[in-house]
DNA sequence: CGAGGCGTTGAATGGCCTCAACGATGGTGG
DNA sequence: CCACCATCGTTGAGGCCATTCAACGCCTCG
Protein backbone atom coordinates (compact mmCIF):
# COMPACT_ATOMS: atom_id res chain seq x y z
CA UNK A 1 0.00 0.00 0.00
CA UNK A 2 2.41 2.51 1.11
CA UNK A 3 5.08 2.93 -1.43
CA UNK A 4 8.69 1.82 -0.12
CA UNK A 5 11.56 4.53 -0.83
CA UNK A 6 14.10 4.63 1.30
CA UNK A 7 15.30 8.70 2.42
CA UNK A 8 18.52 7.56 1.13
CA UNK A 9 17.24 6.91 -2.83
CA UNK A 10 14.91 10.21 -2.71
CA UNK A 11 18.15 12.11 -1.45
CA UNK A 12 18.82 15.74 -3.16
CA UNK A 13 21.69 17.31 -1.26
CA UNK A 14 23.10 18.63 2.48
CA UNK A 15 21.20 21.67 3.32
CA UNK A 16 22.83 25.23 3.10
CA UNK A 17 20.84 26.22 6.16
CA UNK A 18 22.72 30.09 6.33
CA UNK A 19 20.89 30.89 2.42
CA UNK A 20 17.66 28.52 2.79
CA UNK A 21 14.50 30.17 1.20
CA UNK A 22 12.33 29.89 4.08
CA UNK A 23 14.47 30.65 6.98
CA UNK A 24 12.77 32.79 8.52
CA UNK A 25 9.88 30.56 9.11
CA UNK A 26 11.72 27.54 10.31
CA UNK A 27 12.55 26.36 13.58
CA UNK A 28 16.28 27.94 13.03
CA UNK A 29 14.56 31.41 12.39
CA UNK A 30 16.82 33.53 15.50
CA UNK A 31 19.69 31.36 15.72
CA UNK A 32 23.20 33.83 14.74
CA UNK A 33 24.66 32.55 11.92
CA UNK A 34 27.77 31.71 13.43
CA UNK A 35 26.48 28.36 15.07
CA UNK A 36 26.03 26.92 11.40
CA UNK A 37 29.52 26.26 11.24
CA UNK A 38 29.63 23.87 14.85
CA UNK A 39 26.79 21.64 12.81
CA UNK A 40 29.00 18.38 12.43
CA UNK A 41 26.15 15.86 11.78
CA UNK A 42 24.59 16.60 8.46
CA UNK A 43 21.70 18.18 7.98
CA UNK A 44 20.22 16.20 4.27
CA UNK A 45 17.52 16.98 2.12
CA UNK A 46 14.75 15.00 0.42
CA UNK A 47 12.20 15.38 -2.10
CA UNK A 48 9.64 12.35 -1.65
CA UNK A 49 6.86 11.47 -3.66
CA UNK A 50 3.24 11.20 -2.94
CA UNK A 51 3.01 7.33 -0.85
CA UNK A 52 6.45 7.71 0.40
CA UNK A 53 6.50 7.16 4.40
CA UNK A 54 8.94 9.72 6.36
CA UNK A 55 8.92 7.17 9.08
CA UNK A 56 6.58 4.97 10.48
CA UNK A 57 5.30 4.87 14.15
CA UNK A 58 7.19 3.03 16.67
CA UNK A 59 10.89 3.52 14.88
CA UNK A 60 13.44 4.93 16.76
CA UNK A 61 12.99 8.63 16.47
CA UNK A 62 16.69 10.04 15.60
CA UNK A 63 15.20 12.90 13.39
CA UNK A 64 13.15 15.46 13.21
CA UNK A 65 11.97 16.89 9.75
CA UNK A 66 11.13 20.44 8.84
CA UNK A 67 8.91 20.23 5.96
CA UNK A 68 9.85 22.97 3.25
CA UNK A 69 7.08 22.09 0.52
CA UNK A 70 3.96 19.48 0.16
CA UNK A 71 2.21 18.07 2.66
CA UNK A 72 2.22 14.98 5.23
CA UNK A 73 -0.64 12.70 7.47
CA UNK A 74 0.32 11.74 10.31
CA UNK A 75 -1.31 8.41 11.15
CA UNK A 76 -2.57 6.36 13.87
CA UNK A 77 -4.26 3.35 14.04
CA UNK A 78 -6.77 1.52 15.94
CA UNK A 79 -7.05 -1.61 17.39
CA UNK A 80 -8.94 -2.70 14.81
CA UNK A 81 -6.83 -1.77 12.53
CA UNK A 82 -8.92 1.18 10.38
CA UNK A 83 -6.77 4.44 10.46
CA UNK A 84 -7.67 8.06 11.59
CA UNK A 85 -5.35 10.77 9.74
CA UNK A 86 -4.76 12.97 13.10
CA UNK A 87 -3.12 15.77 11.74
CA UNK A 88 -1.55 17.70 8.54
CA UNK A 89 2.60 18.80 8.52
CA UNK A 90 2.57 21.62 5.79
CA UNK A 91 4.94 24.12 4.86
CA UNK A 92 7.66 25.07 7.69
CA UNK A 93 6.16 23.11 10.34
CA UNK A 94 8.62 20.55 12.11
CA UNK A 95 7.33 16.93 12.92
CA UNK A 96 8.96 13.72 14.90
CA UNK A 97 8.98 16.80 18.08
CA UNK A 98 8.28 13.69 20.58
CA UNK A 99 12.10 12.09 19.35
CA UNK A 100 13.27 14.99 21.37
CA UNK A 101 11.95 13.43 24.21
CA UNK A 102 13.84 10.08 23.32
CA UNK A 103 10.62 8.28 22.39
CA UNK A 104 9.57 6.23 19.07
CA UNK A 105 7.39 7.82 16.73
CA UNK A 106 4.16 7.95 17.93
CA UNK A 107 2.54 8.38 13.83
CA UNK A 108 3.40 7.10 10.64
CA UNK A 109 3.94 10.23 7.91
CA UNK A 110 3.43 9.75 4.44
CA UNK A 111 3.68 12.05 1.85
CA UNK A 112 0.04 13.30 0.35
CA UNK A 113 1.48 15.98 -2.42
CA UNK A 114 5.29 15.73 -3.03
CA UNK A 115 7.56 16.95 -0.39
CA UNK A 116 10.76 18.29 0.28
CA UNK A 117 12.35 18.20 4.02
CA UNK A 118 15.59 18.60 6.12
CA UNK A 119 16.14 16.16 8.29
CA UNK A 120 17.46 17.23 11.37
CA UNK A 121 19.20 14.93 13.99
CA UNK A 122 18.00 15.14 17.04
CA UNK A 123 21.46 15.43 18.58
CA UNK A 124 22.10 18.73 16.19
CA UNK A 125 18.73 20.33 17.76
CA UNK A 126 19.50 18.92 21.27
CA UNK A 127 22.97 20.53 20.90
CA UNK A 128 21.69 23.79 19.49
CA UNK A 129 18.93 24.13 22.11
CA UNK A 130 21.15 23.98 25.01
CA UNK A 131 22.89 27.61 24.74
CA UNK A 132 20.25 29.11 22.25
CA UNK A 133 17.25 30.20 24.00
CA UNK A 134 15.56 31.09 20.90
CA UNK A 135 15.97 27.61 19.48
CA UNK A 136 14.35 26.73 22.36
CA UNK A 137 11.47 28.85 22.66
CA UNK A 138 10.68 27.63 18.81
CA UNK A 139 10.73 24.53 19.97
CA UNK A 140 8.09 25.18 22.43
CA UNK A 141 6.27 27.26 20.26
CA UNK A 142 6.24 24.26 17.45
CA UNK A 143 4.27 21.63 20.16
CA UNK A 144 2.36 24.50 20.80
CA UNK A 145 0.87 24.82 17.24
CA UNK A 146 0.73 20.70 16.93
CA UNK A 147 -1.35 20.98 20.16
CA UNK A 148 -4.08 23.95 18.29
CA UNK A 149 -4.30 22.18 15.17
CA UNK A 150 -5.20 19.23 17.29
CA UNK A 151 -7.55 20.58 18.98
CA UNK A 152 -8.62 22.24 16.17
CA UNK A 153 -9.24 19.12 14.37
CA UNK A 154 -11.60 18.06 17.16
CA UNK A 155 -13.54 21.07 17.29
CA UNK A 156 -13.77 21.36 13.69
CA UNK A 157 -13.17 18.80 11.47
CA UNK A 158 -14.91 16.05 14.18
CA UNK A 159 -17.71 18.08 15.13
CA UNK A 160 -21.27 18.50 12.82
CA UNK A 161 -22.44 16.95 9.52
CA UNK A 162 -20.52 15.62 6.34
CA UNK A 163 -21.42 18.66 4.71
CA UNK A 164 -19.67 21.17 7.43
CA UNK A 165 -16.99 18.61 8.14
CA UNK A 166 -15.60 18.32 4.57
CA UNK A 167 -16.62 22.49 4.02
CA UNK A 168 -14.47 23.22 6.58
CA UNK A 169 -11.29 20.89 5.59
CA UNK A 170 -11.84 22.54 2.44
CA UNK A 171 -11.29 25.97 3.78
CA UNK A 172 -8.18 25.18 5.95
CA UNK A 173 -6.50 24.14 3.28
CA UNK A 174 -6.36 27.67 1.41
CA UNK A 175 -6.91 29.71 4.46
CA UNK A 176 -3.22 30.69 4.69
CA UNK A 177 -2.78 30.74 0.79
CA UNK A 178 -3.43 33.89 -0.90
CA UNK A 179 -5.38 32.14 -3.62
CA UNK A 180 -8.71 29.83 -2.75
CA UNK A 181 -7.23 27.02 -5.08
CA UNK A 182 -6.52 23.86 -3.88
CA UNK A 183 -5.73 20.39 -4.97
CA UNK A 184 -7.99 17.73 -3.30
CA UNK A 185 -7.26 14.72 -1.08
CA UNK A 186 -8.34 10.73 -1.90
CA UNK A 187 -11.64 10.06 -0.51
CA UNK A 188 -10.01 7.46 1.71
CA UNK A 189 -7.87 10.28 3.32
CA UNK A 190 -10.65 12.52 3.97
CA UNK A 191 -12.89 10.11 5.49
CA UNK A 192 -9.96 9.33 7.31
CA UNK A 193 -9.31 12.74 8.33
CA UNK A 194 -13.28 13.57 9.01
CA UNK A 195 -14.39 10.38 10.55
CA UNK A 196 -16.99 10.00 7.92
CA UNK A 197 -17.01 6.94 5.59
CA UNK A 198 -15.03 6.97 1.90
CA UNK A 199 -18.05 6.45 -0.03
CA UNK A 200 -20.01 10.17 2.06
CA UNK A 201 -16.45 12.03 1.79
CA UNK A 202 -17.32 11.54 -2.51
CA UNK A 203 -21.15 11.96 -2.12
CA UNK A 204 -20.35 15.49 -0.26
CA UNK A 205 -17.63 16.61 -2.67
CA UNK A 206 -19.67 15.44 -5.69
CA UNK A 207 -22.46 17.82 -4.59
CA UNK A 208 -20.22 20.28 -3.72
CA UNK A 209 -19.18 19.91 -7.31
CA UNK A 210 -22.62 20.08 -8.95
CA UNK A 211 -23.59 23.37 -6.69
CA UNK A 212 -20.08 25.15 -8.18
CA UNK A 213 -18.77 25.66 -4.59
CA UNK A 214 -15.58 23.76 -6.01
CA UNK A 215 -14.42 24.43 -9.56
CA UNK A 216 -11.74 22.63 -11.14
CA UNK A 217 -9.65 25.31 -12.83
CA UNK A 218 -6.71 22.72 -13.58
CA UNK A 219 -6.92 18.71 -13.23
CA UNK A 220 -7.33 18.58 -9.37
CA UNK A 221 -6.91 21.73 -9.20
CA UNK A 222 -10.46 23.49 -7.77
CA UNK A 223 -11.18 26.60 -6.92
CA UNK A 224 -13.36 27.33 -4.11
CA UNK A 225 -16.11 29.52 -3.65
CA UNK A 226 -15.08 30.89 0.16
CA UNK A 227 -18.29 32.41 1.20
CA UNK A 228 -20.66 29.70 0.38
CA UNK A 229 -18.70 27.17 2.01
CA UNK A 230 -18.10 29.17 5.03
CA UNK A 231 -21.74 29.71 5.19
CA UNK A 232 -22.21 25.56 4.96
CA UNK A 233 -19.24 25.34 7.98
CA UNK A 234 -21.27 27.66 10.05
CA UNK A 235 -24.40 25.63 9.94
CA UNK B 1 -24.04 28.82 33.92
CA UNK B 2 -20.34 28.40 35.56
CA UNK B 3 -20.72 29.50 38.92
CA UNK B 4 -18.62 32.47 40.23
CA UNK B 5 -16.19 31.15 42.84
CA UNK B 6 -13.10 33.63 42.51
CA UNK B 7 -9.57 31.76 43.27
CA UNK B 8 -9.31 34.43 46.20
CA UNK B 9 -12.25 33.17 47.70
CA UNK B 10 -10.91 29.63 47.21
CA UNK B 11 -7.67 30.16 48.72
CA UNK B 12 -5.95 27.36 51.22
CA UNK B 13 -2.47 29.04 51.45
CA UNK B 14 0.61 29.22 50.19
CA UNK B 15 2.25 25.61 48.50
CA UNK B 16 5.32 24.32 50.74
CA UNK B 17 6.45 22.62 47.31
CA UNK B 18 9.34 20.98 49.26
CA UNK B 19 6.84 19.00 51.13
CA UNK B 20 4.45 18.37 48.64
CA UNK B 21 3.10 14.89 48.55
CA UNK B 22 3.07 14.57 44.71
CA UNK B 23 6.21 15.92 44.53
CA UNK B 24 7.98 12.90 42.02
CA UNK B 25 5.24 13.52 39.58
CA UNK B 26 5.11 17.14 39.29
CA UNK B 27 6.51 19.99 37.43
CA UNK B 28 8.99 20.49 39.82
CA UNK B 29 10.30 17.18 40.00
CA UNK B 30 14.12 17.19 39.85
CA UNK B 31 14.70 20.71 40.84
CA UNK B 32 17.48 20.91 43.80
CA UNK B 33 15.63 22.12 47.10
CA UNK B 34 17.97 25.21 47.16
CA UNK B 35 15.77 26.65 44.11
CA UNK B 36 12.84 27.09 46.26
CA UNK B 37 14.41 29.47 48.50
CA UNK B 38 15.04 31.59 45.67
CA UNK B 39 11.05 31.96 44.47
CA UNK B 40 9.63 35.10 45.72
CA UNK B 41 6.49 34.79 44.01
CA UNK B 42 3.92 33.06 45.76
CA UNK B 43 3.06 30.13 44.50
CA UNK B 44 -0.47 29.46 46.58
CA UNK B 45 -2.86 26.88 46.92
CA UNK B 46 -6.74 26.72 45.93
CA UNK B 47 -9.58 24.19 46.46
CA UNK B 48 -12.42 24.87 43.87
CA UNK B 49 -15.82 23.53 44.00
CA UNK B 50 -17.77 21.82 40.98
CA UNK B 51 -18.49 24.50 38.25
CA UNK B 52 -16.04 27.16 39.02
CA UNK B 53 -13.60 28.35 36.49
CA UNK B 54 -9.91 27.83 37.07
CA UNK B 55 -9.70 30.63 33.79
CA UNK B 56 -11.15 31.03 30.83
CA UNK B 57 -10.21 31.17 27.12
CA UNK B 58 -9.46 34.42 26.18
CA UNK B 59 -8.17 35.80 29.61
CA UNK B 60 -4.10 37.06 30.28
CA UNK B 61 -2.18 33.74 31.12
CA UNK B 62 -0.39 34.91 33.83
CA UNK B 63 0.03 31.63 35.83
CA UNK B 64 0.21 27.99 34.72
CA UNK B 65 -1.76 25.13 36.95
CA UNK B 66 -0.38 22.06 38.41
CA UNK B 67 -3.98 19.51 39.66
CA UNK B 68 -3.24 18.29 42.80
CA UNK B 69 -6.48 16.20 42.67
CA UNK B 70 -9.85 16.71 40.77
CA UNK B 71 -10.72 16.63 37.63
CA UNK B 72 -11.08 20.01 35.18
CA UNK B 73 -12.30 19.70 31.53
CA UNK B 74 -11.20 21.95 29.06
CA UNK B 75 -13.73 23.31 26.68
CA UNK B 76 -13.38 24.98 22.93
CA UNK B 77 -16.28 27.02 21.91
CA UNK B 78 -17.71 26.56 18.35
CA UNK B 79 -18.83 29.39 15.61
CA UNK B 80 -22.40 28.21 16.47
CA UNK B 81 -22.05 28.17 20.67
CA UNK B 82 -21.99 24.74 20.87
CA UNK B 83 -19.05 23.44 23.19
CA UNK B 84 -16.83 21.02 22.64
CA UNK B 85 -14.52 19.36 25.66
CA UNK B 86 -11.30 18.56 23.97
CA UNK B 87 -9.42 17.02 26.76
CA UNK B 88 -9.32 16.21 30.67
CA UNK B 89 -6.94 17.87 33.33
CA UNK B 90 -6.41 15.42 36.29
CA UNK B 91 -3.63 14.88 39.10
CA UNK B 92 -0.48 15.84 38.79
CA UNK B 93 -1.00 17.36 35.27
CA UNK B 94 -0.06 20.77 34.08
CA UNK B 95 -2.41 23.08 32.12
CA UNK B 96 -2.00 26.50 30.83
CA UNK B 97 0.65 25.92 29.34
CA UNK B 98 0.60 28.11 26.22
CA UNK B 99 1.20 30.95 28.51
CA UNK B 100 4.64 30.19 28.70
CA UNK B 101 4.37 31.47 25.44
CA UNK B 102 2.91 34.81 26.23
CA UNK B 103 -0.72 34.03 24.99
CA UNK B 104 -4.40 34.14 26.18
CA UNK B 105 -5.58 30.49 27.50
CA UNK B 106 -6.83 28.91 24.36
CA UNK B 107 -9.60 27.07 26.74
CA UNK B 108 -12.28 27.55 29.42
CA UNK B 109 -11.10 25.41 32.46
CA UNK B 110 -13.85 24.15 34.74
CA UNK B 111 -14.08 21.57 37.48
CA UNK B 112 -15.88 18.53 36.93
CA UNK B 113 -14.93 17.11 40.73
CA UNK B 114 -13.50 19.00 43.39
CA UNK B 115 -10.29 20.10 42.53
CA UNK B 116 -7.34 21.20 44.53
CA UNK B 117 -4.30 23.06 42.06
CA UNK B 118 -1.17 24.59 42.76
CA UNK B 119 -0.93 28.02 40.79
CA UNK B 120 2.54 28.53 39.52
CA UNK B 121 3.34 32.28 38.14
CA UNK B 122 4.64 32.13 34.83
CA UNK B 123 7.47 33.79 36.12
CA UNK B 124 8.63 32.01 38.55
CA UNK B 125 8.19 28.66 35.74
CA UNK B 126 10.78 31.05 33.59
CA UNK B 127 12.83 32.04 35.30
CA UNK B 128 13.57 28.41 36.84
CA UNK B 129 13.93 26.80 33.26
CA UNK B 130 16.63 29.29 32.41
CA UNK B 131 19.05 27.59 34.69
CA UNK B 132 17.47 24.20 35.49
CA UNK B 133 17.43 21.78 32.26
CA UNK B 134 15.84 19.26 34.24
CA UNK B 135 12.93 21.38 34.68
CA UNK B 136 12.35 22.54 30.91
CA UNK B 137 12.89 18.92 29.82
CA UNK B 138 9.87 18.22 32.10
CA UNK B 139 8.22 21.33 30.37
CA UNK B 140 8.51 19.54 27.13
CA UNK B 141 7.38 16.61 28.07
CA UNK B 142 3.98 18.11 29.71
CA UNK B 143 3.41 19.71 26.26
CA UNK B 144 3.78 16.41 24.57
CA UNK B 145 1.78 14.12 27.17
CA UNK B 146 -1.33 17.19 26.70
CA UNK B 147 -0.85 16.24 22.19
CA UNK B 148 -0.52 12.36 23.23
CA UNK B 149 -4.52 13.08 25.11
CA UNK B 150 -5.11 15.13 22.36
CA UNK B 151 -4.85 12.48 19.42
CA UNK B 152 -6.43 10.17 21.58
CA UNK B 153 -9.31 11.87 21.84
CA UNK B 154 -9.45 12.14 18.53
CA UNK B 155 -8.74 8.31 17.85
CA UNK B 156 -10.74 6.95 20.61
CA UNK B 157 -13.32 9.27 21.32
CA UNK B 158 -14.20 10.32 18.71
CA UNK B 159 -14.33 7.53 16.14
CA UNK B 160 -16.90 4.63 16.10
CA UNK B 161 -20.44 4.24 17.37
CA UNK B 162 -21.64 5.74 20.44
CA UNK B 163 -21.27 2.50 22.51
CA UNK B 164 -17.75 2.49 21.76
CA UNK B 165 -17.00 5.80 22.40
CA UNK B 166 -18.56 5.56 26.09
CA UNK B 167 -16.92 2.56 26.51
CA UNK B 168 -13.46 4.05 25.81
CA UNK B 169 -14.22 6.96 27.89
CA UNK B 170 -15.42 5.05 31.11
CA UNK B 171 -12.16 2.65 30.45
CA UNK B 172 -9.49 5.89 30.23
CA UNK B 173 -11.76 6.68 33.66
CA UNK B 174 -9.95 4.12 35.45
CA UNK B 175 -6.95 3.02 33.36
CA UNK B 176 -4.68 4.21 35.47
CA UNK B 177 -6.58 3.65 39.32
CA UNK B 178 -5.73 0.43 40.64
CA UNK B 179 -9.87 0.18 41.57
CA UNK B 180 -12.17 -0.15 38.58
CA UNK B 181 -14.53 2.41 40.45
CA UNK B 182 -15.16 5.51 38.98
CA UNK B 183 -17.72 8.83 39.23
CA UNK B 184 -19.61 9.87 35.79
CA UNK B 185 -19.90 13.18 34.31
CA UNK B 186 -23.54 14.89 33.76
CA UNK B 187 -24.58 13.46 30.41
CA UNK B 188 -24.17 16.56 28.24
CA UNK B 189 -20.57 16.81 29.27
CA UNK B 190 -20.19 12.78 28.28
CA UNK B 191 -22.18 14.11 24.82
CA UNK B 192 -19.19 17.31 24.41
CA UNK B 193 -16.21 15.20 25.14
CA UNK B 194 -17.43 12.08 22.34
CA UNK B 195 -19.52 14.09 20.26
CA UNK B 196 -22.62 13.02 20.61
CA UNK B 197 -26.06 14.78 21.59
CA UNK B 198 -27.00 14.31 25.64
CA UNK B 199 -29.87 11.93 25.03
CA UNK B 200 -27.52 9.43 23.00
CA UNK B 201 -25.05 9.79 26.32
CA UNK B 202 -27.89 9.34 28.43
CA UNK B 203 -29.22 5.88 26.59
CA UNK B 204 -26.42 4.53 26.45
CA UNK B 205 -25.10 4.59 30.34
CA UNK B 206 -28.52 3.40 31.27
CA UNK B 207 -28.39 0.51 28.53
CA UNK B 208 -25.04 -0.09 30.15
CA UNK B 209 -26.50 -0.23 33.72
CA UNK B 210 -29.01 -2.34 32.51
CA UNK B 211 -26.72 -5.08 31.61
CA UNK B 212 -24.34 -4.57 34.53
CA UNK B 213 -21.41 -3.30 32.83
CA UNK B 214 -22.08 -0.43 35.11
CA UNK B 215 -22.98 -1.44 38.73
CA UNK B 216 -23.49 1.80 41.50
CA UNK B 217 -21.22 0.53 44.65
CA UNK B 218 -22.20 4.14 46.76
CA UNK B 219 -24.27 7.21 45.31
CA UNK B 220 -22.42 8.66 41.49
CA UNK B 221 -20.16 5.71 42.20
CA UNK B 222 -19.74 2.74 39.84
CA UNK B 223 -17.70 -0.25 39.34
CA UNK B 224 -16.66 -1.06 35.95
CA UNK B 225 -16.77 -4.35 34.22
CA UNK B 226 -13.70 -3.94 32.07
CA UNK B 227 -13.54 -7.22 30.30
CA UNK B 228 -16.79 -6.75 28.59
CA UNK B 229 -16.65 -3.29 28.24
CA UNK B 230 -13.45 -3.53 26.69
CA UNK B 231 -14.86 -6.12 24.15
CA UNK B 232 -17.49 -3.47 23.13
CA UNK B 233 -14.73 -0.46 23.07
CA UNK B 234 -13.13 -2.76 20.25
CA UNK B 235 -15.98 -3.47 18.18
C1' DC C 1 -5.48 -5.40 -23.50
C1' DG C 2 -6.57 -6.76 -18.98
C1' DA C 3 -6.27 -5.76 -14.08
C1' DG C 4 -6.68 -3.04 -10.34
C1' DG C 5 -7.40 1.29 -8.00
C1' DC C 6 -10.32 5.15 -7.43
C1' DG C 7 -14.41 8.06 -7.68
C1' DT C 8 -19.13 7.94 -8.14
C1' DT C 9 -23.80 6.55 -7.50
C1' DG C 10 -27.93 3.67 -6.00
C1' DA C 11 -30.84 1.22 -2.61
C1' DA C 12 -31.72 -0.26 1.79
C1' DT C 13 -30.74 -0.34 6.52
C1' DG C 14 -29.93 1.32 10.93
C1' DG C 15 -28.12 4.40 14.25
C1' DC C 16 -28.20 8.84 15.94
C1' DC C 17 -30.63 13.17 16.32
C1' DT C 18 -34.66 15.97 17.27
C1' DC C 19 -38.50 17.11 19.82
C1' DA C 20 -41.15 15.98 23.54
C1' DA C 21 -42.77 14.32 27.99
C1' DC C 22 -42.07 12.80 32.68
C1' DG C 23 -40.03 11.54 37.23
C1' DA C 24 -36.47 12.37 40.62
C1' DT C 25 -33.56 15.44 43.00
C1' DG C 26 -31.95 19.36 45.31
C1' DG C 27 -32.00 24.08 46.36
C1' DT C 28 -34.76 28.30 47.40
C1' DG C 29 -37.98 31.09 49.35
C1' DG C 30 -42.29 31.67 51.55
C1' DC D 1 -40.91 22.95 57.23
C1' DC D 2 -42.82 22.44 53.08
C1' DA D 3 -44.19 23.90 48.48
C1' DC D 4 -42.21 25.20 44.42
C1' DC D 5 -39.14 25.44 40.68
C1' DA D 6 -35.12 24.42 37.99
C1' DT D 7 -32.05 21.02 36.60
C1' DC D 8 -30.87 16.51 35.23
C1' DG D 9 -31.47 11.79 33.71
C1' DT D 10 -34.41 8.91 31.29
C1' DT D 11 -37.41 7.27 27.76
C1' DG D 12 -40.46 7.37 23.53
C1' DA D 13 -41.64 8.38 18.64
C1' DG D 14 -40.39 9.81 14.28
C1' DG D 15 -37.37 11.28 10.79
C1' DC D 16 -33.07 12.08 8.74
C1' DC D 17 -28.53 11.26 7.62
C1' DA D 18 -24.58 8.41 7.33
C1' DT D 19 -23.30 3.70 6.68
C1' DT D 20 -23.27 -0.60 4.26
C1' DC D 21 -23.06 -3.32 0.29
C1' DA D 22 -23.06 -3.30 -4.40
C1' DA D 23 -22.36 -2.00 -9.19
C1' DC D 24 -20.24 0.67 -12.78
C1' DG D 25 -17.14 3.78 -15.48
C1' DC D 26 -12.72 5.82 -15.83
C1' DC D 27 -7.97 5.91 -15.60
C1' DT D 28 -3.26 4.25 -15.09
C1' DC D 29 0.00 0.89 -15.37
C1' DG D 30 2.01 -3.40 -16.36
Amino acid sequence: MVKLVTLKEAWDGKADCKTCAIRESVLFAGLPEGVFEKIHDPIDQYTLPVGAALYHAGDDGERLYTVRTGILKLVQYLQDGSQRIVRLIRSTDVTGLECLLGENYHHDAVVLQETEVCSLPVKVVENLSMDNPSLHRELLNRWQRALNEADAWLTELSTGSSKQRVARLLLRLVQDNQSSECQLFAREDMGAMLGITTETASRTIAEFKRQSLLVESQTNNFLLDIPNLQRIAKD
